[in-house]
DNA sequence: ATAATTAAATAAACCGGTTTCGAAGGAAGT
DNA sequence: ACTTCCTTCGAAACCGGTTTATTTAATTAT
């Protein structure tokens, strides 16, 4: 590898003189410059970013931490939209894995994994709920940080996304103007952040309707397939059945499978709406309350860049879009 | 942040001493090391990974370069894999974003970036067909590599793949024992490696089993719903048309909504049967050649790891494996 | 008691950059 | 001609670690 050390005696300056170039600082003369890049350019040089981090603690680094990242339909996309705005600013990504740490490395965390590789700010996503002494320390540290569906803000924190309740209401009204009267609402993960806000969104609208709610047509479950499959098989043994089911996507697919397993029909027997808009649903052309993934990935980007760069930033919640599938019908 | 300096100067200790103990050298008293143990650990000190990267050269880091890695369903689970594996050893990935840089850095590419950040290695997946110039620089350095899907080997290089010959033979020898003769081939993109491969295969059948071959029967396309759909409008104009279709399972997906919409049913009218084995063709209960997506993440790991450790290695070539869904019928 | 051996600890150099500060040299001002 | 002021450049310190070589101290052998 070429080192600074080989161009500067190649050109023979001092190695002060050719950070000096590298950085296109002044007090470097025009022919000293010249020569000095025309060096740098025949020995494809290139200032090695460790070195220059471990002097300016700046990495050009964004660190990602996140539980289900690759697992989730989700956040692979967001991550797409992670990639489009760092890349275009020059910042590469860090995937901290997720190595089982024995007892003793408790204090190992968030917050010294990014000191321990400098990265420049770290965005967190696939939490789903806050445990405070998990992001305690990070929230307390220098490091520019923003969540991903998580309320959390700091000195150095903010976070996006989606309206989740307003888009639940969107749902509910969109059901509600279609004639549907019992819906049905099988919910994501019990304590997730965005699974309780939907669910709020769902008992406003309900109320503000003036809707009948019927604590049977309530599921808890997780975000699965299988939690839909599931809730729907409940649903189809009761004798006050709703119209309509509202459900994240991945869970409305189950209900469908079930609905569809049963011998019975999507819309025609049942109406369902997702939320969330991920690649499977398409596939059903599930009538869903979208959120913009890539959009979230983007506004997560430069929310954090903005931190960084110290500049103002405040939360922010993307809206929420209707995506009219085939599998609500007017009743 | 807490400083190796910091940890010499409250233990009294020499800095040398205090990285003796780091590393778990020889070389340091029992007592001097349970007290310096003792105070990093009041401190909660960790090591800094990029000035420790800086003199030792190794980074614990894994560089991870792709196109199109993010928008591609494959690749999600390839990652998943990956990171299954390189957690499990203490690396963490380094995710490289694909910035446009202007002309003049056409040879800032994979070598220096790879120099530049001090990977220890770097996995090279979604390449659909080797640029010889592109990769050249990086296969004659020093920098151990493993590419997913592309047959480069070199001092340092080796490569993980599907036996997709293998695999596109057991299709059809599979559609033929449900007694097809007629099978229609959706190739992917042209001069890919896998689509040339899956369609070397895909002839040895044909021949072996002295099957028609109609050249009208064989299109060309790219890895996408929009291929198979029109590929099999063209099959539907046909006079003479084949009973069975092989593609990927993404065109599989999209031939099927062709067939679907023409008011035909798979399997009844035509058998389907997809290559991959991804998400979004489980959920159309596609029969298709599976590929084991988190296998070759974990291969191309251990694989880099090899390499890494100088232990020796060679290309590993992953088998298929057929997985019966519903789109595929004995006629 | 002295020399030789071994273990423990440190000083100093190094990794590849950045940054501060002072020296050298030329131009301008008086 | 002498001071003053820039401009250009390089020496040296620094970032936070590792590693080599050497000093110091304690142990053992003679």
């Amino acid at each position: 590898m070429v080192t600074i050390n080989d161009i500067a005696k190649k050109a023979k300056v001092s190695k002060s003189t050719v950070s000096k170039v590298i950085n296109n600082y002044s007090g470097v003369g025009d022919d000293t410059k010249e020569k000095v890049l025309k060096i740098m350019k025949e020995n494809n040089y290139w200032p090695n970013s460790v070195a220059r981090s471990l002097s300016t603690k700046k990495s050009y680094t964004i660190g990602i931490f996140g539980p289900q990242i690759l697992n989730n339909f989700f956040f692979r996309e967001v991550f797409e939209g992670i990639e489009a705005v760092m890349g275009d600013k020059g910042y590469d990504l860090l995937y901290f894995t997720n190595k089982q740490w024995d007892e003793s490395w408790v204090d190992y965390s968030y917050k010294e994994k990014c000191e321990n590789r400098n990265v420049d700010g770290v965005i967190m996503m696939g939490y789903g709920k806050v445990n405070i002494a998990q992001f305690d320390r990070l929230l307390n540290s220098e490091i520019p940080s923003v969540f991903i569906d998580l309320d959390l803000v700091g000195s150095n924190t903010s976070y996006v996304t989606s309206d989740n309740t307003g888009g639940a209401k969107k749902a509910v009204e969109y059901l509600y103007s279609l004639g549907h009267r019992k819906i049905a609402m099988i919910r994501g993960l019990n304590g997730f952040k965005v699974a309780t806000d939907r669910f709020v969104g769902f008992q406003q609208a309900v109320k503000a309707l003036n809707l009948p709610y019927n604590s049977k047509w309530m599921f808890d479950g997780d975000y699965s397939m299988e939690t839909g499959y599931r809730s729907m098989e409940k649903i189809l043994k009761l004798d006050k059945k709703p119209t309509a089911i509202f459900a994240e996507d991945l869970i409305a697919v189950g209900a469908i499978k079930a609905i569809r397993e049963a011998g019975l029909k999507v819309p025609a027997d049942f109406s369902v709406i997702g939320f969330d808009s991920i690649e499977v649903g398409r596939h059903y052309n599930l009538t869903t309350i979208a959120q913009d993934q890539i959009g979230l990935g983007q506004a997560a980007s430069k929310l954090l860049l903005n931190i960084i760069n110290q500049k103002s930033f405040s939360p922010i919640i993307l809206p929420t879009r209707l995506i009219e599938g085939e599998t609500c019908k007017k009743i």
